[in-house]
RNA sequence: GGUUCCGUAGCUCAGCUGGAUAGAGCAACAGCCUUCUAAGCUGUGGGUCGCGCGUUCGAAUCGCGCCGGAAUCACCA
């Protein structure tokens, strides 16, 4: 019986108490809520004023002074104000902590038997990976953890963005300017390297702007499979690739497939061709094909040019049929940022048009813009903050902290050295996964990113302490056993409560697809546990069945906040 | 101009499926290391929850209207 449970059926006979046995306490619509004030559960009794209305002599707000004592497993039960306060026994949290402590599985939600489709990252192959990008691939990774921890089949896709106008700008500016680098020749990663390729076609535009001329002859002859061009643009793209794996495995970013634009930008034009026939789509005059969205409030989106080739939306149109029909998806949910919500209204509403009842599985998971102080980021203004920089600021930002403090010095380099990128990493994650998805947030390149507070490095510090002790008493031999005399503190029901809160976290987070969720409840138990660990020493403890209890209950802690944080992609070194 | 999203402490953010005195962190100030890791703990100061009206016993939370900001509305992707 769960503690919600355990009120609710409490509560009908509590209120009966109070107001006599006369009233019809399943009438009262007593309903717990999940706010917690000094009780463990607070029932708000919404008919209270109706009551008073109806009897005089019980006002809305003169229940307080009753209580009730040793309610069953009720231990406590006062109202103030129209609000009962209830608290469970210990017993019942010293229940809850062996259950907890036993389940290895615990906080893995029974299968939905669902599968679902991630697509995100998606980078386009003519520049390094920037902040922005770090975004949607840790929201990503994590929001696909999440829905595995809830239950659900996940597959994770990206779609590379592999061709195009944009792409040839790089292979031209290269061509022209650089002489046969290569990323051999110049110790350039490849995707800087193609970046800087980038970044001087821009100037080149600038100083004559006719050489667009020439790019647009280079993807002609891209699509007519000229050799000389797709051999550049393969050699190009692999130097990409490379750049663009590093950065993938310093984040640990996996994928389970990924897909390629130059395979994948003819789909949709037979979904075309079935929408004229539907009559959904019409053709102008010119040859361009359009579907009318007028009535839904929205413009004419194009979906065929003049020339027959298909746009943005028609691949993805085609992709989306691909992939429901090939995977049997139940749900297809596309990290991409809120720019492109118009995009995916419009995708989702055509789909529906041509009458696929999935497109309503469709789910465009809109997340904001990393901004600096200054604005957006501008590639053409320098103000990019560049993924693969900010990765290593973040490893030496952790390699000072933790030189400072000295304590590790004890250990050998190379076990150093990883802690550094743990804990870099850690910081980076955090700090870009606690904050709700959907909104736009400000990263302070000056100001780095914190390591006090509510951060990465303060949930795995805790973590570090409780390992410590861990290790420590199993040093002296002595091991975490759970004994029914062992009584729970305050504090420590406290920690259990949030402990066993966790699957109802993940499955709150996974409904909302948001790991911010699971990154303030890490916070929340961290906090509530180094104030215990504050006042509470642990291994000095005299009582021994109560020190075992105590490292049933830490390491059970520790536990749950590394499944907790595994989601978000951190993971807890045992000391730092 | 249409549509969508956002506005909470000096800064960065929680809270938003209506509930009790709106919470953290950073920054500032004052304390706590002969005790399991001070990346920690405790305390002080700091708020017209953008503004107004409405619904309700009750609104930061829901509705409407303003004000301010952002995104988007391409034969770009």
């Amino acid at each position: 019986m769960t503690a919600e449970q355990l009120i609710a059926a409490k509560a009908s006979e509590a209120v009966k108490a109070i107001y006599g046995a006369d009233i019809d306490a399943a009438a009262l619509q007593v309903q717990p809520t999940r706010k917690e004030f000094e009780g463990d559960y607070t029932l708000v009794v919404f008919p209270l004023l109706k009551i008073s209305r109806q009897a005089p002599d019980v006002t809305g707000n003169a229940i307080g002074g009753w209580l009730l004592e040793n309610c069953a497993e009720i231990a406590a039960f006062n109202s103030v104000k129209g609000f009962l306060n209830l608290s469970l026994s210990g017993v019942y949290w010293q229940e809850q902590l062996a259950a907890v402590s036993s389940d290895p599985e615990f906080g893995r939600l029974p299968s939905t038997g669902r599968r679902i489709m991630v697509e995100f990252s998606s980078p386009n192959t003519n520049k390094p990976l920037h902040l922005g990008h770090v975004r949607n691939n840790l929201l990503g990774a994590s929001v696909s953890d999440l829905l595995k921890a809830a239950g659900n089949e996940v597959i994770k896709v990206t779609l590379v963005n592999d061709r195009g106008v944009h792409i040839c700008k790089s292979m031209y500016a290269w061509q022209q300017r650089f002489d046969g680098a290569t990323p051999e020749s110049t110790g350039k990663k490849g995707d800087h390297l193609v970046g800087d390729c980038y970044v001087e076609y821009a100037r080149m535009e600038k100083e004559d702007p006719s050489v667009i001329d020439k790019v647009h002859e280079m993807l002609v002859k891209w699509e007519e499979g000229d050799p000389e061009v797709r051999a550049l643009w393969e050699k190009m793209n692999s130097w990409v690739f490379d750049g663009f794996d590093k950065t993938y495995k310093a984040l640990g970013i996996t994928f389970d497939k990924t897909y390629y634009e130059h395979d994948t930008y003819l789909l949709g034009k037979e979904l075309v061709q079935r929408g004229l026939d539907m009559g959904v789509f019409q053709r102008d005059p010119d040859g361009s094909v359009w579907c009318d969205l007028t009535a839904d409030g929205l413009d004419r989106k194009l979906l065929l040019r003049s020339d027959g080739t298909s746009v943005y939306i028609t691949q993805d149109l085609g992709t989306a049929e691909k992939r429901f029909e090939e995977y049997h998806l139940d749900s297809h949910i596309y990290v991409v940022g809120d720019e492109q919500n118009y995009h995916f209204q419009v995708l989702k509403l055509i789909l529906k048009k041509l009458g696929f009842d999935w497109a309503d599985q469709i789910y465009h998971l809109s997340y904001g813009m990393v901004e600096l102080p200054e604005g957006k980021m501008k590639s053409r203004e320098g103000t990019v903050v560049d993924a693969d920089d900010l990765i290593e600021k973040m490893y030496e930002e952790a390699k000072a902290t933790s030189d400072e403090s000295g304590k590790l010095a004890e250990l050998p380099e190379e076990e150093k050295d990883r802690l550094y990128h743990v804990i870099g990493l850690g910081a980076l994650k955090y700090f870009i996964l606690k904050v709700d998805p959907r909104k736009k947030m400000l990263f302070n390149p000056k100001e780095s990113i914190d390591f006090n507070g509510n951060t990465g490095p303060f949930i795995q510090y805790t973590h570090a302490r409780i390992m410590s002790i861990l290790r420590k008493a199993d040093e002296r031999g002595i091991s975490a056993v759970l004994d029914k005399d062992a009584v729970l503190s305050p504090k420590e029901v406290r920690l259990v409560k949030l402990v066993s809160a966790y699957p109802q976290k993940v499955a709150e987070a996974a409904e909302a697809l948001s790991p911010a969720l699971i990154a303030n409840y890490c916070y929340e138990l961290s906090k509530e546990f180094n104030q215990y660990y504050h006042d509470t020493v642990i291994l000095r403890e005299a009582d021994r069945k109560l020190l075992e209890m105590r490292l049933v209950l830490i390491s059970t802690l520790a536990s749950v906040l590394r499944r907790a944080m595994n989601i978000l992609g951190i993971e807890l070194p045992d000391r730092m």
